[in-house]
DNA sequence: TCTGATTTAGAACGCCTATTCTGAATGTGC
DNA sequence: GCACATTCAGAATAGGCGTTCTAAATCAGA
């Protein structure tokens, strides 16, 4: 069951151009990115693009499936082998996001621009809940295995505690639209992880002689 | 240094197409909801409309600060003068907000929508952004409270732990506006304040006895 | 180089929406 | 009842956008 969208991907010469045309739409959002900003930015003819994606929506769709096929792959590769465990994977894996989200000053291209089209296309929504099933997914293999060494907090389960990831990452998204700092996004996300660990009177010790009064740490941002 | 959209809120007249407007640009979105509709749902003269608010932008200000007026005076009550504990006042008012989420299929006006809005005028971005310190303020007092009383994870300041529930709660709002059920949002929002609460083997024990396998109990919707 | 197909750039079209305009309807003070 | 201001409903305007059309330019093959 391959969709028009993944029909498009193994198109190699409309890789750029989808690439193009996700750093618009995520930046932008979907209605402030018009089909000239996307002309201009891919160098794409205009008669040659709506031959070979048909309009906008199906141009989105195609953007929004290269950018879960690649999430999916990061997920995926970082959190199926991790060599410092899983708790280390998947803050590597989310800083990383992170790092995406301030430097576009934007969310998650998959829940918020989609959100967006989703008011349109009721299979765009059901699209992006399968996404963020899986990416939950995930993040529950690696909290399973977290639990076995011990390192997960017993007081949550691997399920919740990738729902909860999950929806951490969506919130910081959301700060991230309106302009919250790289520093205060990676402040929320690692007290959300610290606390999904597993609770020690020592590390809580450690954590609390590294921030007195538990202000932010300062840092020069971009 | 009163707004113009406050001088607007307290003219009496002007509160129900207010609240009628809020209704639909929180279901819609601001680009999808156009004056016809408010009109219609208003029952306003469009000319009428325009000699009281000034334009689409202006209607919107005076919609986002009405908005977090209410929001605003929903938690400073139910945290500062809190029955049953703060914890058990901030889980009141999420659920509060949850419902309201859930209902119309949206995340939170102030955030989402705003942030579309946020896209034109800067301005509106950074008014999102001192309003969602305004309400990390008010849990970060609620949660010092239940530090007092010993009821917070050691794990986390009050600090920490209030720009978490921020973030909890706009992760779960991106959730809604794509789809999610009411039940799944409060077993994140579940996971997450069970986390900010003090560990103890009792009560972890006690949270799985209850839910075996942690399976998400179904509950009819709606 | 010539011919026929393909690709290009940009004009044209049709639709939608915010805003303004206008003439009719309604209200107000006397 | 009358003059006048205010309010009304809906038409008109202006601009933007996705999409399509067109005539010129380019390319491919012999």
């Amino acid at each position: 069951m391959t969709s028009h969208a993944e029909i498009l991907l193994s198109e190699p010469t409309l890789i750029a151009p989808v690439n193009a045309a996700k750093e618009l739409f995520w930046r932008k959002g979907y209605d402030e990115t018009s089909i000239e900003d996307v002309v201009c930015a891919t160098g794409m003819n205009r008669y040659a693009l709506y031959n070979a994606f048909g309009g906008k929506l199906e141009l989105f769709l195609a953007v929004l499936e290269s950018y879960f096929i690649e999430r999916k792959n990061l997920f995926l590769t970082a959190l199926s082998d991790p060599q410092g465990g899983p708790i280390a994977a998947i803050r590597e894996v989310s800083e990383y996001c992170i790092t995406e989200m301030t430097d576009r000053g934007a969310g998650c291209l998959m829940c918020d621009v989609a959100a967006e089209v989703g008011r349109y296309d009721k299979a765009v929504s059901e699209r992006v809940l399968s996404y963020l099933e899986e990416i939950r997914s995930a993040d529950e293999m690696a909290l399973a295995q977290a639990e076995k060494c011990g390192d997960l907090n017993s007081a949550i389960s691997p399920k919740e505690g990738a729902a909860l990831l999950i929806a951490n990452m969506l919130g910081v998204g959301a700060m991230a639209r309106n302009g919250a700092g790289r520093q205060e996004l990676l402040t929320v996300f690692n007290s959300c992880l610290r606390l999904l660990s597993r609770q020690s009177g020592a590390q809580n010790l450690e954590h609390r002689r590294r921030n007195p009064k538990t202000t932010t740490v300062k840092q020069v941002q971009n």
